[in-house]
DNA sequence: GGTCATATCGCAACGGGTTGCATTTGGGGC
DNA sequence: GCCCCAAATGCAACCCGTTGCGATATGACC
């Protein structure tokens, strides 16, 4: 495990920072953030509360979840990170958001995929219009079918014609 | 507690094949579903699951979690609810979807409201084209914040300007 | 009415996440 | 270098929901 150096995957100079602008607000610097910030700088943008608590206790396997969620918190008002619920409620952290976004959530294989501002524009605009709603398009999670997995059910029931049949209602 | 033949807020009617529907695919009809059922009958369309087990067990003390939860499984397949997660991603039920639609969640007041497929179709059409995901609309949860929170942070951003500042990223 | 397969139940343990509170500790001020 | 207070931690209990499994009971068939 030690990563002597590399493994960088999100951009390390967005989290060089973190600890004078926790600074400058009266926060504070401890032990236990600084093991979630590292942990945070190598995860790919995408990740939940239980695997951060996980990856936590690999370097220091003293880890307390309520810490673990409660930095996060901190973070996510910092800016640092936002989270959605995942297709099954769970907290799904999405790290250094560096364009607002939104995500789509494929309820067969579970692939997870971004979906831009731009694209859910319409809908944000016609209800901030319509019902001076204003959407959190970063907490937005859309549940449904991608592609793939709507082809191989197609697929599916083309050969077996009859197949599961049910809760498929929505799939216009 | 009895309620003696009124307060029916979902039309009673639906609910009436519920046990012939069961039977005629296998399942059984037991109390406890029963009790489930007539709580839901008496329910106004938007509840949590621990709602539920908690108005379950006004009729029925003896009522287990696991039992409730299976039965809403069952009954959603039947196509007699469904669910989305809240804003904090807890379990929501809605009962007798009379037309398919999904909800919009204020993050302040806590305020629940569909929204029709209509107002989605924008964003459902321009997903299934771009991607070829087929988006479950009954799944769909958006927070952001209502009008008339947004009204009030306004006028307190007005009064002692400064406020609280913070996480409004997305209240573009 | 009795038999039997199996759907359902009850229960207990678990997983993810939150909360309240006593204790510890960061870090600004001296 | 030391003091002090608020911020943060650790811990324990809790909430919501899920899962596995042995025990029970529905309801189809006779």
């Amino acid at each position: 495990m030690r990563a002597t150096g590399s493994l960088p995957t999100t951009s390390d100079a967005a989290w060089a920072g973190v600890r004078d602008r926790l600074r400058a607000r009266g926060l504070r610097w401890t032990p236990q953030r600084r093991t979630l910030i590292e942990v945070l700088s190598r995860s790919d943008g995408h990740v939940t509360g239980a695997e951060l608590v996980e990856r936590c206790r690999e370097s220091d396997p003293g880890t307390i979840p309520s810490t673990v969620y409660r930095t996060l918190d901190v973070l996510e008002q910092l800016g640092l990170l936002s989270h959605s619920h995942g297709a099954d409620g769970r907290e799904e952290f999405h790290v250094l958001p560096a364009a607002i976004h939104g995500h789509l959530h494929c309820i067969d294989c579970g692939t997870t995929w971004e979906i831009e501002a731009d694209e859910a524009a319409g809908l944000v605009e016609s209800l901030e219009r319509r019902r001076g709603f204003a959407v959190d398009v970063t907490h937005l999670s859309i549940a449904g079918r991608c592609s793939d997995c709507t082809a191989t059910l197609d697929a599916a029931a083309a050969t077996d014609a009859g197949g599961t049949g049910d809760g498929d209602a929505w799939a216009s």
